[in-house]
DNA sequence: TATTGTTATACTCTATAACTATA
DNA sequence: TATAGTTATAGAGTATAACAATA
């Protein structure tokens, strides 16, 4: 059997739970969640409507509701009426949110170093180029 | 500043994303959380005390605690006295359990097939050898 | 005394269903 | 009629604190 395939998966898994288990200390050293720390990282340099969030994070609206009122109560971000359809509500970061997103991206680099920091410039090259190539441009959920 | 370290904190982050996406789609197939499919995966091959499955999990005990009532409520495992400890509590999965526990092997593979089956055989092999190498032995949770 | 595990409590995350307002 | 968003409700995941039993 595909014993090759086998062995990646696996590697592939442990990977993504290692860097799971980083991203969830970063956002709970300010005091957020796995969720909240990735709505924080996706309003960085965007202003989304609820049901755009909601598809891409694969969570229902009402899901998307409670999460931005938690973060809107905290200072987080905003609701804002969008401009162009009186049915949806755009979000975007506060400024303070935005600063918020700058110290965990910092945060989020930082923990992760240990991971990435024993690779040579050549395999750090080599790993971005592979793990970007099985990202899969189709069949993910996309931003508009 | 170390651009090529940041691309690939980024590549890392997304590619785990989408892992886990791949994950929590097979759990929910099989009317479990994440959680619970990584307790099952665990247990697959090993009887742990519960404080190890804890530890390993990075949860509090009376989290597992939980999450062991109610996978026991579901035939999946079961909770068994230490031989050496009289107050540890071992937990192994049940026949129907370590079933369970094929067919989430399965469904995980097929799940990551369409990121991975673009790779040829010599990229996989690379793609295996730099997760493994990131993996960092030390620092990570170990199973005893 | 320290450790193992459970229980009680509280809060977040999540989905489903029912609803309002707009398209 | 269909879509965007909210609210109400319920269950799972999680942590903290208090506890019983064993080491």
């Amino acid at each position: 059997m595909d014993r090759e395939g086998y062995g990646l998966v696996d590697a592939l898994v442990q990977a993504s739970f290692t860097t799971m288990a980083v991203l969830n200390k970063a956002a709970a050293d300010h005091d957020l969640s796995l969720t909240q720390l990735r709505v924080v990282g996706i309003l960085a340099d965007r202003r989304l409507r609820v049901s755009d969030l909601a598809a891409y994070l694969g969570l229902e609206k009402s899901t998307m509701s409670g999460l931005i009122d938690r973060a809107e109560k905290r200072g987080i971000l905003t609701r804002l009426p969008s401009e162009t359809d009186g049915r949806a509500v755009d979000v975007t970061l506060t400024p303070a949110g935005r600063a918020l997103a700058d110290r965990i991206h910092a945060r989020v680099r930082a923990g992760l170093s240990p991971m990435t920091g024993g690779l040579t410039a050549a395999e750090k090259t080599r790993l971005r180029g592979l793990l970007e190539k099985i990202l899969m441009p189709n069949g993910s959920p996309r931003l508009p």
